[in-house]
RNA sequence: GGCGCCGUGGCCGAGUGGCUAGGCAGAGGCCUGCAAAGCCUCGUACACCAGUUCGAUUCUGGUCGGCGCCUCCA
């Protein structure tokens, strides 16, 4: 099993199965519902687990919640802690409806203030972290690999406009601040009251579920710099080995920009959910590769529902053996850096109903399998219509076909009698 | 300015030093009372310019273009 890591920018081969495989997964800052681009690193992980545990793999999957930042004191000044124990919920309820299950673990980081102030402590006691008037900055000069996971050198990057006097280096980044006036949260600390900096959360969780080494940390590429970066930093400083292998999803770009909510062009998860289903936005997600950017528009959710009614077509009709080696070639596809396009493509040939059901299943599409019956009153009406058809009576038959097609459904005509089909 | 990713047929999107990707859309045909679905056939694509090579879309260099990140910001 090759994955495709950012640390060494090449393919890594995982350590051969069966063994543990630790995953972490860089969740959501809860301070509004996620939007579609946001469950990708969800869904990617959820699949990924899936894969790993279906060759043999012992999976275990963290992805955090951070619940306190200065984006929901921004969004709920004086009232963040309840935003964000709202915007938790959303996101557990939204991503729940997409049928993949849950992570292991989902730890929020205002459960895990002791650890993340214990590993804060031991960055001091080591020279790595420095108190400054209640906050505590990490020294990024004490750390030389710093930079090499994004690839930046330090002395390239952009100026600081930031006048605090507090840092002594203006690369150096908070593992803990001092409250402020109109924040609603606040913890004891050693170095009085305050709450955690961004990045010494994931630090502080990941090593709570998975110990001091793991084999995959994931999440969006938008997080390589700075937050990556500091993370290992943190661990690594405070001598754990972190994260072995680095994957980073690719951006969901609507007409070639990334959506953000800065930009104002984003789309809730929960929105499309409700317009395209579960199953069109994971056919979408697998058409394009993890690592990739994706275009999120309505052609590209269009082609991807095409492809789930292509799916079903399969399973309305009969099945077929399948050909040899066929589920050969997926292992290797999905063994090459979970490429879910190569293997998305393979299935389309397939035409043994449990092959592909089994198939479907690891990227949660087994529903695709299911029959959808129809209402007992529709089938009346197609019974009606065969009988027209026995008669010759094509204006009957074709009005009855208007009929049921205004109900939402397709009279088919097969061998023996006739199909419904959902439209 | 720095770091990185990418540019494939109408659209989306894999992949490969010479051998069919796949899906969507489109054209023709078979089937059908008419349809739908399905099946068959059809598009000689790989930004541009050099170089390496018997041969490059695939390797190397450059050009142009798009995108992400560059410390609290998504």
């Amino acid at each position: 099993m090759q994955l495709y890591d950012t640390l060494t920018r090449g393919k890594q081969e995982l350590p051969p199965a069966p063994g543990p495989v630790r995953m972490y997964t860089c969740g959501p800052t809860v301070y509004q519902r996620i939007h579609i681009g946001n469950a990708r690193p969800f869904v990617i992980s959820m699949w990924l687990r899936r894969w790993l545990a279906e060759r043999g793999y012992d999976v275990t999957l963290v992805e955090n919640i951070t619940d306190v930042n200065d984006k929901i004191y921004d969004a709920a000044p004086g009232q963040s802690a309840a935003l964000a124990a709202q915007a938790a919920q959303w996101y557990l309820e939204d991503t729940e409806r997409l049928g993949l299950g849950r992570p292991d673990h989902e730890p929020k980081a205002t459960e895990t203030i002791p650890e993340i102030v214990g590993l804060i402590e031991e960055l001091v006691r080591g020279g790595f972290a420095y108190e400054a008037g209640g906050d505590v900055y990490f020294r990024v000069a004490r750390f030389p690999d710093y930079g090499r996971l994004s690839g930046q050198r330090l002395d390239q990057l952009e100026d600081d406009e930031d006048p605090s006097q507090l840092k002594e280096d203006p690369r150096d980044f908070a593992l803990w601040k001092a409250t402020k006036e109109g924040e609603d949260t606040a913890w004891d600390s050693p170095w009085g009251r305050g709450r955690p900096g961004w990045h010494i959360e994931c630090s502080a969780m990941a090593e709570k579920f998975l110990g001091p080494t793991f084999e995959i940390h994931l999440g969006g590429l938008d997080l390589v710099f700075p937050h990556h970066e500091n993370e290992r930093a943190q661990s690594q400083a405070a001598g754990r080995e972190f994260a072995q292998l680095w994957m980073h999803n690719g951006m969901l770009e609507f007409v070639g920009e990334k959506m953000s909510k800065s930009v104002g062009n984003v789309a809730s998860l929960h929105d499309v959910l409700e317009r395209w289903g579960r199953e069109t936005i994971l056919v979408y997600f697998l058409t394009g590769h993890w690592s990739k950017p994706v275009d999120f528009s309505e052609d590209t959710m269009e082609a991807a529902r095409a492809r789930v009614e292509s799916f079903r077509e399969v399973f309305r009709g009969a099945s077929e053996p399948a050909r040899e080696g066929e589920w050969e070639r997926l292992v290797a596809a999905l063994d090459d850096d979970f490429n879910t396009p190569e293997a998305l493509a393979l299935m389309h040939g397939w035409r043994d109903h449990d092959l592909l059901r089994r198939a479907l299943d690891i990227f949660g599409l087994a529903s695709l399998a299911e029959e959808q019956e129809a209402p007992s009153e529709i089938v009346k009406l197609a019974k009606r219509r065969q009988e027209a058809r026995a008669a010759r009576d094509w204006d009957e038959a074709d009005r009855l076909r208007a009929e049921i097609e205004a109900a939402g459904w397709e009279a088919r005509d097969a061998a023996e009698g006739f199909q419904l089909v959902p439209r």
